[in-house]
DNA sequence: GCTGAAAATGAGAATCGTTCCTAACATGAT
DNA sequence: ATCATGTTAGGAACGATTCTCATTTTCAGC
């Protein structure tokens, strides 16, 4: 078992870019939010330059170490892929557009994956994931 | 059973605005479609003004004619509602951000909303709705 | 430890989708 | 016909993101 670090520098490198301060800055944000984070609110956060932050995920999501959520006003917001985060699903305020992430127990999981086999086997389309996304208000919005 | 249009009056009174020709023709290029639509897709069809195509594309979203759907590079694309096009999910490509329709059986539907309300009833959160989106590469894209 | 090429950075300008503003124009109720 | 209100076109403004380029950092090879 190795290390976020290390799993990501590996990444990295196979992608050919370096490991450096800023973006183990931003891996280290995004594996300790419980939700996807936009550039904004990460460069609240990070005392990283706005264009160098841009850069940083454009790097990480190209490497395949983040996956970006678009949200409501043309908003980005980048979470650990899969294989660092583990598989989960969203809920959605339909108002603020605040994320919050939700692991599934097992079995609920493994009946969507059913679920979603059944679906993809009829369509001629490559498919790569799913995402459920439940929507609503948050409490903060009620 | 009353026609689109009738409906879509009907909503747009209760908001207290028109149904004018400019909204009647976005609605009907949304309803010919078997996907989202942004307003430059709609914008490159239509020949209504961008400016009155946005203004028209907030006003029906207002009313609850029309639906938004947030894709890559801040593009957002309207559907129609729920209650116009029946209840459907998406398939995605997330190299060129086409987003195309699809319609699960019946049986399918409910597995899936079963799934949902036993992922709900944990959360303090009032769902509004539910969205299963399968990613890949689309046909074209392969 | 140097050195030079490649990679990364920071600051600001530029771009893109989208929204806002304003003045002119319809429409329906009175 | 008149007036209040809704609607429009056009363009300015906006926020998120990307680009440019001069400068700095990194690191493999000496």
């Amino acid at each position: 078992m190795q290390t976020l670090d290390q799993q990501v520098t590996q990444r990295l490198a196979a992608s050919g870019v370096r490991y450096t301060a800023a973006r183990r800055a931003v891996v280290q944000a995004l594996a300790a939010a419980d939700g996807p984070r936009s550039a904004n609110e990460l460069f609240s956060t990070l005392d990283v330059p706005l264009s160098s932050l841009y850069r940083s995920l454009a790097v990480l999501e190209e490497a395949g170490v983040l996956t970006p959520h678009h949200g409501i006003r043309g908003v980005t917001r980048y979470e650990l892929a899969e294989w660092a985060a583990g598989h989960h699903h969203h809920v959605i305020c339909g108002s603020c557009g605040t994320v919050d992430d939700i692991h599934l127990d097992e079995m609920i999981e493994g009946q969507l994956e059913r679920l979603v086999a059944e679906i993809t086997a009829a369509l001629s389309f490559s498919p790569t994931g799913h995402a459920l996304e439940v929507e609503g208000r948050c409490a903060s919005c009620l």
